[in-house]
DNA sequence: CAGTGAGCGAGCTTCCGCTTGACTT
């Protein structure tokens, strides 16, 4: 090992003296600084030999995460660290620097990035004085965009920076304030902070209206017929003049006894040409919200296949980033690109090329740093490169490849055909919908499925009298508002300005780490931790845990960017009031420590106390109530296990260390050995008494289903209303 | 599609926003 060492010291040596050399012959390089280490390597091919580019890894410079690291006394001034761990990498920009004629610091072109410039120009300037700094700018990571930004070196937008510090001062104040309020008061560890809180608002919110929501029971009535091999269905859209109301069973049968005999005539014909329009590319809101929906991905999920597609794929013997950057909130793309997209159209599918291009508007407040997520070599098809990616990865690069060239074809026309049927008293309604013309349709294979788009039924006559097969009643219950998933929250938040693309992943997964939410079946439900964290905050800051913090703070770093307005007395006038109801709350509010705990039914089996459900650092488990005398502790039962002559519980467990799935086993393991990687629920068969366990498959949805494989029960959730 | 098995409670914790690794027990 020490041998090791002093070989690779005798090699930089070597290397150092060799370009020391060389550069009294050659001039000295230009050093370029960026934030990601994938957008370094482009970059620094397409600027060639006489620049050095090097990656920063986001901020090196931020605030202690062990204290406040503000002075309240003093203008709110922050106390400025190195971030731990990344001490090495600051290091080596300051002595590349030292090397280098000039350094251009090529951080985003957003708030962030600003500040981002700002700290690697200070540390830079503090070793290395007098060395010749600048910034520049570009949105894009194309050839021309890059040797046009190095032709524009500027200085540091000062005031854009001092944005940027008013925001994380803002966070850090609200966070690191809140936070210790709940340690205090209900549970050490816990977190509030002005996003995450005013995530778990909305889905406590959306609970709430879940909770209160009570199902009615309507009907449907369709009428079936039949011409030459066809079948089709009309739905009855009024009756004796007006709209029915189908409450029962009973309304549905006096309609069939009132029409029974009569016959069934196609009355009426309204066609309609309708035109549906291409979506824009990608932004991350949008690819996460796509990709849940076809892929059923998590936004987590989403998020680290694209980082692979955009580090790159090995394909032949290099190495290629398959996409742009995917942390955007742009639909913006680079006039390469777009020229590129247009040749690829009209090599193959010349007719639905537009004569103009189509430019699209980004939605809302944008920071524009980037372009939208597009594949950066759009005659890679996503067949054509199938071979060299794995499953998850090929579609989702087929779901931005899909994306992206279909927003410049073409819009599909559809023929959407109504007939109304008249049958006595009432009316009935068929309508049929066709795709005349693809259009952009033709490039989208991942991106819709089959039956999706057209909706056929056979062509009818006005006054032909059609056969009926039958009527088929329906019973329905109206559904209440459905609660958020990964992929709505996250619209949601977007749409409000609230989190950014970076932080849009890791929101839901901080809520599901402090176990104020849980994920089932793909939806956000809150726990009854998370109800209680919320209604504390929702009383004491009701203006903070709310949409209209962010979008006034927002407002204020707009006039600090732009008309450079002073941050410092608006932060003070927030912090004063607030503060003191911090303090006022520490002293006043009941502490609800301990009562967190949950009762249950289950008895200790060493000391026969009642147990308690409690909430640990790895999740909620059952503990004696007579702790600490006595420390017994057990998982939380989730179903009895259905095994004949078993007595045991399912509980959730994970492989060794926690690491990987979760899975369901039996407390009598290993005398049994029963496990499933369904989560059970507490409901049980009523054909066979084993437990039901939440599934999902493209037929039924999501449903519940008998875990016992000799039993077809299974019900959807929509029969589960009773 | 297959795949599988500890211990927890009173560990000084926490924010939002940039960005990727991962020396070892």
């Amino acid at each position: 090992m020490p041998q090791k060492a002093a070989t690779g010291k005798s090699e930089e040596k070597k290397k150092s003296t060799s370009s020391a050399k060389k550069s009294k012959v050659l001039k000295q390089k230009i050093l370029v600084i960026v934030e990601s280490p994938a957008k370094a390597k482009t970059i620094e091919k397409y600027l060639g030999a006489r620049y050095k580019v090097l990656a920063s890894m986001g901020h090196l410079i931020d605030l202690p995460k062990s204290r406040l690291g503000i002075d309240i006394e003093h203008n709110f001034e922050p106390e400025y660290l190195t971030i731990r761990g990344k001490a090495k990498l600051l290091k080596e920009l300051q002595q590349e620097s030292k090397k280098s004629s000039l350094v251009l610091l090529a951080s985003d072109n957003d708030r962030e990035g600003e500040a981002i410039a700002y700290h690697i120009q200070r540390a830079i300037a503090e070793k290395v004085p007098d060395k010749e700094i600048k910034r520049i700018v570009f949105n894009e990571v194309t050839p021309h965009a890059i040797r046009d930004a190095v032709q524009e070196p500027h200085e540091i937008d000062e005031y854009k920076v001092s944005a940027q510090k008013a925001r994380r001062i803002l966070d850090r104040l609200v966070g690191y304030h809140l936070s210790p309020l709940l340690w205090k008061k209900v549970k050490n560890g816990l977190s509030a902070g002005r996003v995450q809180s005013v995530a778990l608002r909305l889905i406590c919110e959306r609970e709430k209206e879940v909770e209160e929501f009570i199902p009615e029971e309507y009907w449907s009535l369709d009428a079936e017929f039949k011409k030459g091999r066809h079948k089709f269905s009309a739905e009855l859209v009024q009756f004796k003049q007006e709209k029915p109301e189908l409450k029962k069973e009973t309304d549905v049968q006096a309609v069939i006894d009132a029409i029974t005999g009569k016959p069934c005539i196609v009355t009426d014909r309204k066609d309609q040409e309708k035109t549906q329009r291409p979506k824009p590319p990608f932004t991350t809101s949008k690819l996460q919200q796509a990709a849940a929906s076809r892929l059923g991905f998590t936004g987590k999920k989403t998020m680290q296949v694209a980082q692979q597609l955009y580090e790159g794929i090995t394909i032949g013997s290099s190495r290629i980033g398959l996409i742009t950057y995917m942390r955007t909130d742009s639909v913006r793309i680079s006039p390469v690109a777009l020229q590129e997209v247009r040749n690829y159209i009209k090599n193959n599918y010349p007719e639905e090329l537009p004569e103009e291009p189509v430019y699209y508007q980004s939605a809302g407040k944008v920071q524009d740093a980037h372009e939208a997520i597009r594949p950066t070599i759009v005659d890679y098809t996503p067949d054509s490169i199938q071979k060299y990616l794995n499953r998850d990865q090929y579609r989702l690069y087929a779901l931005i490849w899909e994306q992206f060239v279909a927003s410049q074809m073409l819009p599909a026309k559809f023929l959407s055909t109504a007939y109304t049927i008249t049958a006595g008293d009432a009316v009935f309604r068929a309508s049929s919908s066709l795709l005349v013309q693809k259009g952009f349709y033709k490039v989208l294979q991942v991106s819709v499925s089959r039956d999706e788009r057209e909706k056929v039924i056979p062509e009818l006559q006005i006054n032909e009298v059609l056969t009926l097969v039958g009527y088929k009643p329906e019973q329905h219950f109206t559904q209440g508002p459905s609660r958020y998933t990964d992929a709505s929250i996250v619209k949601v938040l977007e749409e409000k300005g609230i989190g950014r693309p970076s932080t849009y992943a890791p929101i839901i997964s901080t809520l599901l780490e402090r176990y104020y939410i849980t994920r089932e079946n793909k939806q956000l439900v809150p726990t009854q931790l998370g109800k209680i964290i919320n209604s504390i905050l929702v009383e004491y800051f009701p203006d903070i845990i709310d949409v209209e913090f962010t979008a006034n703070m927002e407002n204020l770093l707009d006039e600090v960017e732009d008309a450079h307005k002073d941050w410092i007395n608006p932060v003070r006038d927030f912090f004063n009031p607030f503060y003191k109801k911090v303090q006022e709350l520490m002293e006043t509010l009941e502490s609800i420590k301990g009562k967190l705990d949950e009762p249950t039914e289950f008895v200790c089996d060493k000391c026969g106390k009642p147990m308690l459900k409690k909430l640990g650092r790895n999740g909620f488990f059952l503990a004696c109530s007579g702790f600490p005398e006595c420390r017994n502790t057990r998982s939380v039962p989730l179903a009895r296990c259905p095994r004949k002559d078993c007595n045991g519980y399912i509980v959730a467990r994970k492989k060794s260390r926690g690491k990987g799935r979760l899975f369901y086993g039996c407390t009598n393991y290993p005398q049994c050995d029963f496990v499933t990687y369904f989560k059970p629920s507490d409901t049980y068969c009523p054909k066979c008494g084993w437990f039901l366990v939440e599934r999902y498959d493209k037929k039924n949805g999501y449903h519940k289903a008998c875990i016992n494989p000799d039993c077809d029960y299974l019900h959807t959730q929509e029969e589960h209303h009773d």
